[in-house]
DNA sequence: CCTACCGATCGGTAGG
DNA sequence: CCTACCGATCGGTAGG
């Protein structure tokens, strides 16, 4: 599998894993060269800049939100099974690089100018197209709130921590996890919609 | 207001407002007597370390969120009260000071040990209170999950983006906030116990 | 991909 | 609270 990555990918790869781990301020390119066994200098003959790693990461996730995004809203009827699946599919791309989705949302913030405005930009785009389906569940009568701007927040929110504990060998699949997940949001705590799921969780931290 | 600060506590606010801002690592102590309109090496007539800062606000948090969940378990009967006063306390604790919750969600990662044992099991241990007020809630057929673990962590992650947006002057006051957060997450978004609350938010960001 | 190196900046100390 | 300064480390370049 790691013989058909570029060396660039391999960079990439390594960076986003001490980014998620230490930070992308706090994470050295001599920490980065030395975990990949070369020197800091090496590292340019691939990269321009440290904060190109960042941009790379931070901008292809972006792709792959907006993607399986375009694929969930593509053949739902209803907005409560579109917001399932919108759910399910944000679920999915946290799941598939918990490395690179830590960096997406917490390291963005040290993009320069112009590309933080443009990843702001893309994260309101991403926030908006989940608030028009809140709309529309409200305006059909399905779902009952004040404010969808609020609620899109609560939801994204109780998504993004996912990337924190989830392994691919542990209990749960990116299928139940999403499934559990909205079972919780659309129908609460008090509702008797119970899951059958494996009680045991992959340990955090 | 300011005239009672001490010189410790504003250093400690000024660069708790930088840390939530740039982090935690890319703060230098430059950065910080600048801001307060001294020399860096004035700072440590203060303070020991960089670190020391962090630790204070972590730790400080730390006790405020326990503080006030004391005191929202004191005096409720059912789990659904119970988990609604828990909710309500953790709100008013996030929104009484953005700057330091941001820090302390966000930047205790750069804690060194033994300090960042000892946060990480105050953590647990402000988690495990939340379980058993979930547990119970089950056990009392208030409450319909398959898994304490990840109800809790989605509950206070969808929480826990408040400080991102959250201002004085805002709108909804932090009461308001708390009903709203906890009619999405008891009843979920498809029950048709609406709420009246201002469309309008502080803007995030 | 390496050696050799750059200027800038880091957290922090000495001594007043 | 300041001046003066420390050794270490930073991101990155030159030249091969």
């Amino acid at each position: 599998m790691e013989a058909t990555l570029s060396r660039k990918e391999q960079i990439e790869i390594t960076a986003t894993s001490l980014f998620k781990k230490k930070g992308f301020s706090a994470t050295s390119m001599r920490d980065l060269a030395n975990a990949l066994g070369i020197e800091a200098a090496s590292i340019y003959s691939h990269i321009k800049s440290k904060e190109e790693i960042l941009q790379r990461v931070c901008f292809r996730m972006a792709d792959e939100f907006f993607e399986a995004l375009d694929t969930a809203e593509g053949s739902e009827s209803t907005a409560t099974d579109c917001l399932k699946a919108a759910i399910a599919a944000h679920v999915q791309v946290l799941t598939k690089n918990t490395a690179a989705s830590a960096v997406f949302l917490h390291e963005w913030r040290h993009l320069s100018e112009p590309h933080l405005s443009t990843y702001l930009a893309l994260r309101d785009k991403y926030e908006a197209r989940f608030r028009e389906i809140i709309r529309s569940g409200i305006e059909k009568g399905e779902f009952f709130l004040a404010d969808e701007k609020f609620a899109v927040l609560t939801i994204l929110s109780g998504l993004n921590w996912i990337h924190t504990w989830y392994k691919p060998e542990g209990k749960m699949t990116p299928e139940e996890i999403a499934e559990n997940l909205s079972a919780m949001l659309l129908n609460g705590l008090t509702s008797s919609q119970e899951l059958t799921i494996p009680d045991t969780l992959t340990q955090s931290n």
